[in-house]
RNA sequence: GGCGGCGUAGCUCAGUUGGCUAGAGCACGCGGUUCAUACCCGCGGAGUCCGGGGUUCGAAUCCCUGCGCCGCCA
């Protein structure tokens, strides 16, 4: 099958020094996310991902905690796998820079360069500093000391190997100039062609003598393989570059190389001129995106401020934090994590716009046909036509979407599906349609277009959430309907059969407390890597006592309260807390009690809630209330008299 | 210091080659609704489109300038 479409799409190879954080999640699930799409849409896919396990920096943490580099690697390696697990990444391949296959054609390569001249041997010159062992450049030395550590440095010339980058340097920028999707996004592309190519680009060194956990250099044994040597060559040698009728006959060039920002250079300026130099097409694309950061600033391992992936996943479901990693960060820009951010998420888009959605419409399928799908009347009116019509154009918007790499606007567009199909509930009102025998058939055609448009979401879901559309093909009954769950069954309207016994299920993404969540998150443990990956999480939603003591409870009496101006739901309330000791609270109890029959209550009071202002009056604490699923409210008291500002435990 | 970019509603951001009353989501307010996960639907913004100057019939969109922020510089 010569005219077959295929995509070859890889991520960043990870260093496995330590584990990793969700901004380096973000790379593989938007990776995974497009192997998906391109899968689902009819390409022979080949998605790479891997470990870059060579160099000075393992070899030292390996020492540190006495172990050889390959036993290092090995652990950090089998966590980083269990990670893409729970994350559902489907990776095709998974290549370390360890492995025979790999390091036998690195070192060739190697060879074939320094034959062709590409290679050779002169001295590497640089200001060295011996505590952090590190090289640096005259320009980046901070008053001629070290700028990590302060310390002085001295000029130390030892012997390498450089790659002539300047033999090739021209043709690149051609490439680069006549390929505009080559890098981006663009304004990656001008730094690149700025800094590094206008200037003039310097030789690379592409060895090193100061350790040995490395390639060695085939002809040269005092010397191992530069890094950066080693690790690019993964996107080729994983797909057994050189060998005959491989993988990367079918393959190359990479359709799309997707890194961090922070290696663009290596990816858009050594690596292509290495393809060059093997006379090799080059890549597509290379798509440096944004960082994942914090409020506070990056995330970092070393800062200890990482917020660890798999808690969340664990905590929240590895759907949840694709769904929010793919929508968060805006294209080719930074994007920033908070748990504030990631529950708004949840609780928004998927809880009440999808879930809810799913839970409305399977719950009045049940309540009006028993679940059996109804057969839709032959006639349409104006919004099924909407719905339908939008349903059917949305994988047309998604799919160039997806080809520029704008994941979240795709799935925005897929929302506004969601979005509709929520809205056609209200224009139609089943509930009022169920209450008249003669409208059954309209009913009908209205649940049935809601399941069908909940099926054309559900599907296209798929490369995003892998988990969610498996949970809703059950309740529509077609788990078994390869068929219908197909993106090409999105061609047309109605693939869902009358008759069909569909049956509402769990609830798709329950809401979620805000506050108790950052509680419980920000509490204990931290949401940062630990370094006993054996340490057990909490799941099972249980609170020790430290927590709950947490709580300054106490009994307050009403002394007095009053409306808040301009808002219905609120009222002011004074509180004296045992004698001299008073609050003022701001409590949305205005729709339940009238300000004047509280007076002289005793009720139960959070009393060390952090003060904050409400329609701009100030609340310093909290009323606790008890409500029902039929939305009524009471204040709690005590069973008998007690004085005000007793502690409760 | 060099190169590049950004500054649009409370927040996060869209705004093709300059052109109808400047948009989306979230948050907020009001109204509707009760099938649903305190949800959904509708309506609502007197936003100096960072300040100043210019080009133009017309600029958030182009040019100059000031301020602020950010990225890259082996």
């Amino acid at each position: 099958m010569a005219d077959e479409k295929t995509f070859y799409i890889t991520t960043p190879i990870y260093y496995p020094s330590n584990k990793l954080h969700v901004g380096n999640s973000y790379t593989t699930v938007a990776a995974d996310a497009m192997a998906r799409f391109k899968r689902m849409t009819g390409y022979r896919v080949w998605f790479l991902t891997g470990t870059d396990e060579h160099g000075q920096k393992i070899q030292r943490q390996a020492e540190g905690a006495g172990k050889s580099p390959r036993e290092f690697v090995d652990e950090i390696v089998a966590w980083i796998k269990e990670l893409w697990e729970e994350l559902d990444i489907s990776y095709d391949d998974f290549i370390r820079t360890t492995e025979p296959r790999h390091m036998e054609k690195v070192a060739k390569n190697f060879t074939r360069y320094y034959e062709q001249g590409d290679i050779y041997k002169d001295k590497y010159e640089g200001w060295y500093c011996t505590p952090c062992e590190a090289y640096w450049t005259e320009r980046q030395l901070e008053e001629c000391k070290c700028p990590d550590c302060g310390r002085d440095v001295e000029l130390i010339t030892e012997e390498a190997y450089f790659f002539r980058m300047s033999r090739y340097a021209d043709r690149l920028l051609a490439h680069i100039e006549a390929n505009p999707d080559f890098i981006l996004p663009v304004s990656r592309k001008n730094e690149m062609i700025n800094n590094f190519l206008k200037p003039g680009l310097e030789d690379l060194c592409v060895s090193r003598t100061s350790f040995d956990w490395g390639i060695p250099v085939p002809f040269d044994d005092e010397h191992v393989i530069y890094v950066w040597l080693d690790a690019l060559s993964n996107y080729i040698t994983a797909l057994d570059y050189g060998e005959e009728n491989s993988k990367f006959d079918i393959f190359w060039p990479a359709d799309v190389q997707l890194i961090g920002k922070d290696i663009l250079r290596f990816h858009t300026i050594y690596w292509p001129i290495f393809l060059m130099a093997l006379d090799l097409p080059l890549p597509k694309t290379v798509f440096g995106h944004g960082w994942l950061m914090l409020q506070e600033g990056k995330m970092s391992k070393s800062k200890g401020n990482a917020v660890d992936p798999r808690v969340l996943a664990a905590r929240y479901s590895s759907d949840a934090l694709r769904y929010f990693l793919l929508r968060e960060i805006p294209f080719g820009q930074d994007g920033i994590f908070s748990l504030e951010s990631f529950i708004n998420r949840i609780n928004t888009d998927l809880a009440n716009d999808l879930g809810n959605l799913v839970s409305r419409t399977l719950t009045m399928a049940e309540r009006y046909f028993d679940g059996v799908l109804p057969q839709p009347a032959g006639s349409e009116e104006t919004s099924d036509k909407e719905l339908r019509e939008m349903a059917l154009q949305t994988p047309g918007l998604v799919e160039p979407l997806m080809d520029e790499l704008k994941l979240g606007d795709a799935l925005a567009e897929l929302w506004q599906l969601v979005r509709r199909s929520n809205k056609y509930i209200d224009e139609n009102t089943p509930w009022a349609l169920a209450k008249d025998e003669s409208k059954k058939e309209r009913l009908g055609t209205v649940i049935y277009n809601l399941i069908e448009a909940i099926r054309f979401i559900s599907v296209m879901l798929q490369p995003y959430m892998p988990r969610t559309p498996e949970r809703i093909w059950p309740q529509l009954r077609i788990a078994e309907r390869k068929d219908l769950q197909s993106f090409e069954s999105l061609a047309s309207w109605g693939g869902m059969v009358p008759g069909t016994v569909v049956e509402r299920g769990e609830d798709l993404f329950p809401r979620l407390n805000l506050q108790a969540e950052i509680r419980e998150m920000q509490g204990d443990p931290p949401a940062e890597i630990s370094d006993d990956p054996e340490k057990p999480e909490q799941q099972d939603g249980l609170i020790n006592l430290d927590h709950f003591q947490e709580v300054d409870l106490r009994v307050a009496r009403i002394k007095a309260a009053e409306k808040v101006p301009k808002s219905d739901k609120l009222l002011k309330v004074a509180l004296e807390l045992g004698p001299g000791e008073e609050r003022q609270v701001v409590a949305g109890i205005a729709q339940y009690y009238e300000a004047d029959e509280l007076e002289g209550k005793l009720v139960l009071f959070v009393a060390n809630l952090k003060p904050v202002k409400l329609r701009g009056v100030l609340s310093q604490g909290m009323l606790l209330a008890a409500t029902d699923d039929q939305g009524n409210l009471t204040l709690t008291t005590v069973d008998r008299k007690i004085k005000p500002g007793s502690r409760i435990s």
